[in-house]
DNA sequence: GTGGTCTAGACCACG
DNA sequence: GTGGTCTAGACCACT
């Protein structure tokens, strides 16, 4: 269900939600897919269906799914969303970037992590 | 008084510590530099005192700064120190630049936000 | 088939009963006029027949519609019925109306609404 | 407190959201004025804080207000978040309008409905 | 069985 | 005392 793994402070709905998204950006879940139930999702993982619900519904007031009560929910079909994320990410990333700069982390240092990941295409794009 | 501004979700007291560390690591507070008085920045940004006491606990137990009683913090003069945010910092950048790209940021874009970054001297280092 | 668009997260049984209560007040839907079967209105919609049945179910109840079985359901003649259905629009109207005002509408906007939607003959009342 | 009545079948946390919503479009509640604490407000409802949480957290996103946690909630300044207001309050207003047409409601009957409710000046706009 | 709402009660970090 | 998160368990309307 979803590969997802909770960790870390940040509170478990959100946690879901960026996985839910990034799943969604990457196109591993595609248009009109039906997502696991909120139930289902809180069993696998071990949580609360309030806490799944609330994912969802965060999820739902972006536009990134649709609900159907009493039939499921299932991924909304906007290319525009993904490129939301994608500026929000850079934007995040930009000041990740900054931070680290004013830390002296060098230049070359930096180049060597974005090489290492981009070129790791193995990889699908953890979060 | 540390031209920090708050700002976010994020706690008062951790922006504080991260607003001064930044400060010291990239060398615009020097050794042996003596900080402003706990009430003085609590007046100046407008919180409670007791906020700024923490940040500055934090500091100390970090050994990024030492405290004389009754007389003031002053930034402690301890090479490694710096050395361990700047791996920190690339850790929370690797992270970062993972997230980007499962939200489909391509490689030139990185590398031209990272060009962009490190070319501006004229910046100082915000954080 | 009914040109009835189901939408937003009203129960579909009721934008249904909604909807084909509209139109035998508007007269579209003549007296002793027979409603097109469960199952057709089912299939044409995408719908389930179950949520079908309940809106015609209502209908029935309402007085608004008789079935005959294993004949089909017919709008009943009852002039007294769409005069419910005044009051009904009246009153929800008028809430809307209070609503607005406290959002700050003026009176002349909604006059302007008022007079485009009551001149608008060309248009035969949608719901 | 906030002399909000619940009725109806809404759901509580969007009553509430509501109401609060108009309070500030009104002009009621001004802006950085400190809204009642979450479980002040719960207990003089007779409802749950949770419930109460809910609608604050969607004024919030919304932008009508801002949190602070451990301080308070506070009505954010935005002359136009209150024109987002009027004009969902005039679409609704308007579908509202052409369902009562479709119901044989009258032009001067509506007219009627909406003098009274403008030259109601007494009134502040309840919800 | 589905999404959605609500309650009761608890815990947390923060100020 | 404040906002915020989470759990456990319940109920509802709808399909």
């Amino acid at each position: 269900m979803f590969d997802i793994q909770l960790s870390g402070k940040a509170p478990i709905y959100e946690q879901l939600y960026g996985g839910i998204a990034a799943l969604i950006a990457s196109g591993r879940l595609k248009a009109d897919e039906k997502l696991p139930a909120v139930r289902e999702v809180a069993k696998s993982l071990g949580i609360n269906p309030n806490t799944v619900q609330k994912a969802y519904a965060q999820l739902e007031s972006a536009g990134l799914i649709y609900s159907m009560p009493a039939k499921g929910s299932y991924v909304s079909a906007q290319p525009q969303t993904t490129e939301v994320f994608r500026v929000q990410a850079l934007q995040k990333l930009s000041a990740e970037l900054k931070n680290a700069r004013s830390f002296g982390v060098t230049y070359d240092e930096v180049m060597d992590a974005v090489k290492q990941i981009w070129s790791d295409d193995r990889n699908g794009g953890e979060v």
